[in-house]
DNA sequence: TCTGGGGTCCTAGGACCC
DNA sequence: TCTGGGGTCCTAGGACCC
């Protein structure tokens, strides 16, 4: 017995997928250019600078956790919790050894950790599925069977930490979903494998909120159900999960049975490019939100500029009191590439809530297009046009510099090669 | 406890077309 | 003169993920 079903080589696949999760990464980042930050309580925030109160907590070491600081919390809160151990100095009631000590999220600096640990990932797979910052699937069923999965997750666990000096939790089962779930099991610095045949009795126990796909309110209705964990889930009746949930119900009931066939494929092409910002406390004021919009647009144009690509469609995201979202948003006739008409579009969206106490605005734009900087590669030269698409429209570009000359064939507006990527990464 | 920022996907309703 | 059905595109909201 090899571990492999004798099914593998007659086309029913049994995958062996590794999910690799760095254990809070943004403060072991930190802690890798200031190691005196190490065992220390530490709390990296974002929206947050240094002093004040406002913000999110991005991530807290282990020793924070222990205060109850936690991820998505207010930095105010975290406060209460956790003081400072600079305000130990001044303030006699703080003890300093019940203090930690506060980050500001510098993401570009993690992105330059992150991609060193990419590229062993890389290194190790062929197949690799960058979800976010600090965490990955890869498809090693071609490498790997599960007799060498322990000794392979241990040897990649160990050169990311020699190589990069960061720890990651790793989870190796049969599909993406227990792989996930398998490599937050034993965090931090985990490592669990879950062979085929034991993944129902693992997900089983957990609580069905670690399902994938379910989120609090999902979680919420499901325990009105009588479905507390995934094993409930599981065995619950397929045509009641799917009434109350349509598409995903179908889903997450698979995902609880460790059912998911879902390949591992590489991230693709954004479907949208967006920034968002904070007001420090909510604000009626018109200008201040212009202002702030304007810059948004700004921002955000130049971000899709850097990525060669056009949109179609300009947005805007109101928050307001006491945390009501709102969007609004704009097509265009054709893709165009125009930080002016952004900043137009924004503000134009923005003035139904002239007169509302907003707390947060947002840009966005969508209906990406690519495919005049792919073009624009395939011919070897640079799209000059791109730069100043003006408010017109520019759909439809032909095709023929490379098929040449073959106007007729409408379907390469579709183009393939523009909707999977060709493998490459932002 | 007054809640950051960047994304994805799904649903529902309305406009419009044939 | 209220009577079908199918399809697409657009906008807005919501749930979820990291």
């Amino acid at each position: 017995m090899d571990g492999r079903l004798p099914g593998v080589d007659d086309g029913s696949p049994e995958q062996v997928i590794c999910h690799v999760d760095m254990d809070c990464f943004y403060a072991a980042c930190e802690r890798l250019r200031e190691p005196a930050l190490d065992d220390e309580p530490l709390v990296v925030g974002m929206g947050y600078e240094s002093g004040e109160t406002h913000g999110a907590v991005a991530t807290a070491s282990y020793e924070a956790r222990e205060f109850g600081v936690e991820s998505a919390m207010p930095i105010s809160q975290a406060l209460e919790l956790l003081p400072r151990k600079v305000d130990a100095v001044d303030d006699p009631e703080i003890d300093p050894d019940e203090a930690g000590f506060y980050r500001t999220v510098d993401l570009d600096y993690y992105e330059s950790v992150a991609e060193e640990v990419k590229a062993i990932l890389h290194d190790t797979a062929d197949t690799v599925r960058e979800v976010s910052i600090d965490e990955a699937y890869l498809d090693v069923t071609e490498t790997v069977d599960w007799e060498a999965a322990a000794a392979f997750g241990q040897d990649l666990k160990d050169r990311i930490e020699e190589e990069v000096g960061v720890v990651a939790s790793v989870g190796v089962a049969p599909a993406m979903s227990a792989a996930k779930i398998a490599s937050d099991h034993d965090k931090p610095d985990g490592l669990v494998i879950v062979e085929p045949g034991d993944v129902r009795d693992f997900l089983s126990p957990l609580d069905v909120e670690e399902v994938h796909n379910v989120g609090p309110v999902t979680a919420r209705e499901l325990r009105s159900m009588g479905v507390e964990t995934a094993g409930d889930l599981a065995d619950a009746d397929p045509d009641r999960i799917d009434d109350r949930f349509g598409e995903r119900g179908r889903e997450i009931w698979s995902y609880a049975r460790g059912e998911d066939d879902r390949p591992v494929e590489p991230v693709g092409k954004p479907k949208s490019l967006s920034r968002e910002s904070a007001f420090t406390e909510a604000t009626a004021d018109p200008e201040r939100k212009r202002d702030r919009v304007r810059a948004l647009a700004g921002d955000v144009a130049e971000r899709a500029r850097s990525k060669d690509a056009l949109y179609r469609t300009i947005g805007i995201k109101v928050v307001t009191p006491p945390f009501d979202v709102h969007t609004r948003a704009e097509s265009l006739p054709g893709p165009v590439e125009d930080a002016d008409l952004v900043e137009e579009v924004a503000l134009d969206l923005l003035t139904e809530f002239r007169d509302d106490d907003v707390r947060k605005v947002g840009v966005r734009v969508s209906n990406l297009d690519f495919s005049a900087a792919q073009q624009a590669s395939l011919d070897g030269f640079e799209d000059a046009s791109a730069g100043d698409a003006g408010s017109g429209r520019r759909e439809n570009h032909s095709l023929g510099a490379f098929t040449d000359g073959d106007p007729g064939d409408e379907a390469d507006d579709a183009d393939p090669q523009g909707q999977s990527s060709l493998g490459e990464f932002q």
